[in-house]
DNA sequence: ATCGGGACCGAAACCGGTTTCGGCAACGGA
DNA sequence: TCCGTTGCCGAAACCGGTTTCGGTCCCGAT
């Protein structure tokens, strides 16, 4: 028997109407049997929940949604101009939202724009009209204007990372100040002294996380962060390439450099070639992301790799979570990021000393 | 003065009554001038619309949908296990439906599945609880489950590409077929005799209809289409590789290779370095997809590219149309692939029989 | 025996729209 | 002048739910 095959032969589906003549109950009985209202008897509840199982009773989200202000949907606008979302970031990342969203019946409905005004105007949109519960934010940036309209229009939202003023807001977010903190203290433990740093952009909270990461680690080990071997606003391969040879072409250059995006790093693999270096002979690198191209790179790119499937899922729920009322200072988390170990960060014969004299020469 | 900036002070939307009473008309007579009923005057209908205009009203989707059982939502489920979705495909796809769609101030669901029998449950779910008014199905397969279920359920739906049965089908569609067909002609106008074919799988319509386009153009060419330097079901690079390391061991190897999907030709490039052959110098590839890797790989590949931000887009307004009752025949297009000229089919010194005999001795 | 208070449920209002139905007024034709 | 159409709009039902408001019924305590 299809669950919601009519037996009368057409094929309209359970309304709570059909259900409450079916069990002899007034329709507003049900429905708060239904929803958990605490003066209807045990017994009843358990007999209606059983029938509107077996009836196959499905209520409709926007018939519910118009008493109720909830669509039982998860926003979610994707900024076009973000080279991110060209990576299979979405795909995995979508997939876990929908997964966890659909496990609570909840649904997705996504929308696009270019720009991050037209990303709040797309959001303003979905908000009049009543077609998303909450939001999730991707790519958290350090001074959010989605966040201020969220905050405005007093509608939920978590944040894919975190922002300048954390105050009223839900996050999940991967810790890359940690990542970056490791990969200078694996550098280190490799014999590395002088290592350099290419950051992404400071529109985007996680570039200051990943600089106070990287320096941290180098306090930690007891080095000194060298400026001149550092940059920012990286984010794509052309600038990670002018980036590398900039710092490649320091008065002392680094032996190793850490890159918060692979992107950046595929960038100073690029620079290393056209200088002569090669990454994974004499220079080493270590960068962040994961990206599928970081595993064919010449040599494989050793790099911090982020769950976006798990954090799309993770994202979902911690958002229902919110706009179901729970407290904010619950729906914080801070995940790990996952060090992949492939070739190019360990040079076979890396020795600290003769390598620097080395380099000093040519 | 905002939009929606009540002056009372308080964020409250503006429903059709508020409209109503500002008007001094029944709300019944508002919601028919709104939605072009014929018994309203023009005089009156101009000044409705005028002062929601002027007040910012804007229905409320799901209030409508109750009663009209129309969410102004399109469906698209996304298949994960899927590789395509991985490329940049989806960002474009996802901006020309959301971009189209919002312009008629429809909205996009989006949901995800592995595997093929997973996308028809989630299908079903959207559907029982009317999440969607219809669906867009990238990805036709010749034989098409989803097709089968929507039209079961009654739910009107539009094709990313064509199906087997095209009957009570809307689709749109890039014609692969001539872009097959003008690969073919292009090298046989360059001189090459032997003509290789690699296809994607015949799971899918694309795949037959590019079959036929090459041999239309082999034929066409007055060439023969020689079994042994053809092969199918390539999705990925190292399927590609192995189809392309046999076609190139084949008896009388191809001077040139026609691939179907950008993935194979990539895959191929590795076969031909891997028997000291080289695309672009003595093996001429031309591909079809445009993706990105594409430019960058070496040489740059010679693709016919399809514009899928312009397809979400098509799709998207058709399926509206669709969903609005218009007819089905006006819902079918076939668009042009865009060849993408670079380096990858043009060999610098390409003497059609002297290399043959070459290869015959080498 | 009476009364107060829970426990439990029915009835009806309500949410924001759409659609049906009927009525009034003006108009044209006989 | 009278009647039948139209043209145009108001009123109310309706869609599928949720939520409020009482109203029984039963129970134990006084």
């Amino acid at each position: 028997m299809q669950p919601n095959g009519a037996s009368n032969g057409t094929t309209q589906r359970v309304t709570i109407n059909d259900l409450a003549e079916a069990l002899g109950l007034a329709k507003g009985t049900v429905s708060r049997a239904l929803n958990g209202y605490p003066d209807i008897a045990e017994s009843t509840r358990a007999r209606v929940t059983r029938t509107a199982e077996r009836m196959g009773y499905r209520p409709l989200a926007q018939a519910q949604a118009i008493r109720t202000g909830r669509v039982r949907s998860l926003g979610l606008v994707l900024n076009t101009g973000n080279a991110d979302l060209h990576r299979p970031f979405l795909t995995d990342f979508l997939d876990g939202i929908s997964r966890a969203a659909s496990e609570e019946s909840w649904t997705l409905t996504v929308s696009t724009a270019t720009g991050v005004e037209d990303e709040v105007t797309s959001m303003g949109r979905l908000i009049d009209e009543r077609k998303a519960d909450g939001f999730i934010l991707p790519r958290a940036m350090y001074d959010d204007p989605r966040v201020a309209l969220c905050k405005a229009r007093e509608v939920p939202f978590i944040l894919y990372g975190r922002t300048g003023d954390p105050e009223g807001c839900a996050w999940y977010d991967i810790s890359g100040e940690d990542a970056m903190r490791l990969a200078v203290l694996r550098l280190a433990g490799f014999g590395h002294k002088r290592i350099g740093f290419i950051n992404g952009s400071r529109d985007y909270t996680y570039a200051h996380l990943r600089h106070d990461g990287f320096l941290a680690g180098m306090a930690e080990a007891g080095l000194e962060a060298n400026p001149t071997t550092m940059a920012e606003g990286v984010l794509d391969i052309p600038a990670g390439e002018a980036a590398g040879r900039r710092i490649l072409s320091a008065d002392a250059p680094p032996t190793a450099v850490v890159c918060a995006l692979d992107l950046a790093a595929l960038g100073l693999y690029r620079a290393a070639d056209g200088m002569g270096r090669q990454v994974g002979r004499d220079l080493a690198v270590i960068a962040y992301d994961g990206i599928p191209d970081s595993a064919v790179a010449n040599p494989p790119l050793t790099t911090f790799s982020v769950d976006n499937k798990a954090a799309g899922q993770r994202l979902a729920r911690l958002l229902i979570a919110r706009i179901r009322g729970i407290d904010l200072t619950h729906l914080r988390e801070l995940a790990p990021a996952h060090l992949i170990a492939r070739q190019s960060d360990l040079l076979p014969d890396f020795d600290p000393d003769q390598t620097t004299r080395a380099k000093l020469n040519a």
